[in-house]
DNA sequence: GATGAATGAGGATTCATTCAT
DNA sequence: AATGAATGAATCCTCATTCAT
């Protein structure tokens, strides 16, 4: 009676991502998430098992589509791909802004959820990346730099939208805004470009 | 006075920063605390105010010196220099790993206890490292892509070491050890070379 | 309809004499219930109007036929008739054990449930009891005392079924092993028939 | 500053052995346990690890000088005093009432909490009557008969207080009443006296 | 300074039960 | 007859905090 809504687990999954992104598991209660998504607490416990059922939930539920997403990424890679795939990142995250805190909320403690999920996509990611890399990249790097290089990568898309809200400080404005986001895309593109070519991105080609 | 310890008050942020430096503020209790500095939750009371005001305590101690041994960095800005205030910065955030993580959990849920420190910290360093900046490297950044681009190394330097767990899936291994920091540094130095020249660091020039 | 069982009512009765038997009534949640009895709690709830009926019905269900089959014991008493009373109560016990752990149950907390059905069947059965053992019982005891002999045999008997676990302490041997019962049963015809007449049983006797 | 008595650790046990022994450990709240001991539930976790500990310390504490008791019994044994210890183990339950009634609620359960304590206690207990049954009571009882003696009088002696309420139905009277528990013990101090010698019980035997 | 004991508020979860389907 | 979903009440327990000692 209560809700029209027919789907109430994915209201429940919606809430609760939202708040886990915010506060981080500890810091949200089960009744802040069964409230906001107009339920009683053990209304809930109907559709999970308990708090870190649902936790495990929401993030397998976000971080699928997200390596789904950069799995169907083009195959080859000439410079201009590696942007494309820079660019697809930026758009999927800054859609879903609560994954990549969500990521990081578990990236500072020991990822004990995290971990066992990104067991499974990043290596076969990585070995992907690696080859295009390897491929690709002029610069003789080591195995060991090539992770390195990587991680920078993810470490520049994710976590900005990860900590907004410092790079609100650096960047003197909503770090989250469609303009913010855009500028940073470019800055990025720019960056790749400077590292692989030692030349500027031309102009018309970060505009994509 | 049953503790050989000189300083109570010390103990008890030494072992508060690292316990909300591992699960943040919300997952770690005084209690946790208090038995971990070989207190009563009870006596703690006589050395802070309260958990809130402790996490404060923590954060302050932690934040004012890392600015200020980064304010110690050598003022110029040949492209060589710049190489040295990255190394000091890598030194200095290695030496006490738990304030990236705390910066970083403040960051993610919003920063309410930290952006008013950094609002004090920020600006004058942005400043200076805008001018320095400016002067070097020599490329025609706009205002807005300066800030972007110091945004950038806040992020791979301090996110370095605030998601480490995270980072030893893609690095294959302990990113807090020593050679990896070592290896991240002259990484870091790479690219901040090929960023400003095009040209590959030669080796000489990244060890120590 | 789903299942082969002919009488879902059944299976549930079944199923809460056990868990009842074991555990108590408020240790039993109706979730253990009907799960263990491959229902729903709320298909539970369309065959008993809600925990409480469910278990007085399974006290009903399990002390009519108790008594009933007491009842079809032999009427007249020599010691011989006494001795296959005995042997009687004791296979109708080993029978269905949960009853008197249920029966037990109940006259610990104060016998709520229980005293109002045992009401009804204990005074005849004490008054047949009464007289039987007047009439053969060698000895001159007060009616009060006949009270105390006939509540022993009450004991010994149920007793001994209701204890069972804690009795493997003691016989160092599972008490409910048709060993151990007819072990038991061959003992206190012993002691019965000591008791009567000073002399221990003759050995054939004590067989079936 | 809320009570005089110095001792609330100890009121908290009597309290919830009270408790325990009624209803059962599932069937009694923590609430009703800190309640009726004028506390908080939450002050209750200053005492007790837990419901779990609580209900273990009220057993330790019962069991132990009930056994300590048994131990004190004089050490050598004709009829007369085997008469002694079942008039000393009456007494001594009769002034506990509630230690039956804890014994028996485990007892039917799996006696997950009582067995490992009984394991220490029934075994030096069982030897030592063991040998005092086998020079003094004149039949020919097989190892196992005599457990099965042992257990009987277990039984009957914890079984009478620990089912009081239905024991009031055969008796028809309150049979924790002085009187009844008096007859009870004359009753059975005649039993084991005919068991042993066939004979009645002199009546200036049964009293004192 | 340190602590044992007390507590109100809130934590997650379970429970018996209802009701529309 | 069966069930998924909902819920108020109660479960055990933890939390941050206080205060007399």
């Amino acid at each position: 009676m209560p809700q029209t809504t027919p789907d109430t687990r994915e209201r429940i999954l919606d809430t609760a991502e939202a708040l886990f992104a915010e506060k981080g598991l500890a810091a949200t209660s089960v009744r802040d998430i069964a409230t906001a998504a107009g339920l009683t607490p053990a209304s809930l416990y109907n559709h999970f098992e308990g708090k870190e059922a649902l936790y495990a939930a929401v993030l397998e539920r976000g971080i699928r589509p997200l390596f789904e997403s950069l799995e169907e990424a083009p195959e080859a890679g000439s410079d201009e791909l590696h942007g494309m795939i820079l660019r697809h990142a930026m758009e999927v995250l800054a859609a879903r802004p609560n994954l990549p805190r969500l990521i990081y909320h578990e990236a500072i403690g020991g990822g004990t959820h995290l971990v066992p999920l990104l067991r499974a996509w990043i290596p076969p990611i990585m070995a992907r990346a690696l080859s295009n890399l390897k491929r690709d990249v002029e610069f003789p790097f080591s195995e060991r730099e090539y992770r390195h290089f990587i991680a920078m990568w993810a470490q520049l898309i994710v976590g900005y939208f990860a900590v907004a809200p410092l790079m609100n400080e650096f960047l003197d404005g909503d770090a989250l805004a469609p303009e913010a986001v855009e500028r940073q895309t470019r800055f990025l593109l720019d960056i790749a470009h400077r590292i692989a070519t030692g030349e500027p991105l031309a102009d018309e080609a970060a505009s994509a």
